[in-house]
DNA sequence: GCCAACGTTGGC
DNA sequence: GCCAACGTTGGC
């Protein structure tokens, strides 16, 4: 099982808006190293929620792919702003995953807080510059990133 | 709202 | 295939 960090911005989709859907087609990712990934993923592997363009922007959540090689439907619609003209049902150019909720970080990771925790070699969302959407983490990272949420999170209490 | 970073487009 | 122009991302 290998691990993600997917990007959303809360005002376009949240972990609430996860958590109240339970499953959700990640479209709209139109870059091609992102979707590269996006096709590698397979079943059951998880990804960090990070909430981008926020104050603060941070790891908010859990989720684990649930569904793979999803035609992500919006690049043939026309009155989406995902509109592909290029693409085509024959020949598909955007491919996503179907993610399912697993938990919400009653307190996140901030980037502050993961810039303090790992190098830009290590986690890449903390590189400068960076603005991939979909990136892999490695499994020894994405272990001490779940211990440290697990602490932040028992100390206070709740994980819902 | 600004702007650095960086991916994409298109003329040549 | 180069590269200038342009558009987008996303932190600040």
């Amino acid at each position: 099982m290998a691990y993600w960090l997917m990007k959303s911005e809360p005002d376009v989709y949240s972990i609430e808006d996860l958590k109240r859907d339970r499953t959700e087609i990640w479209d709209g990712v139109r870059n091609y190293q992102a979707r590269n990934f996006l096709t590698s993923m397979s079943l059951g592997d998880k990804a960090f929620f990070y909430h981008s363009n926020t104050k603060p922007p941070a790891i908010v959540g859990l989720m684990e792919v649930v569904e793979t090689n999803i035609v992500d439907p919006t690049q043939f619609d026309s009155a989406s702003k995902y509109y592909d003209p290029k693409s085509s049902p024959e020949n598909p150019r955007w491919y996503t995953v179907t993610v399912g909720y697993l938990e919400t970080f009653e307190t996140g990771m901030t980037l502050d807080d993961l810039r303090e925790a790992f190098t830009s070699e290590d986690l890449w969302v903390v590189r400068r510059g960076n603005r991939l959407s979909v990136l892999p983490v490695e499994d020894e990272v994405a272990v001490r990133l779940l211990e440290m949420l697990q602490t932040l999170n028992s100390s206070n209490g709740v994980v819902s």
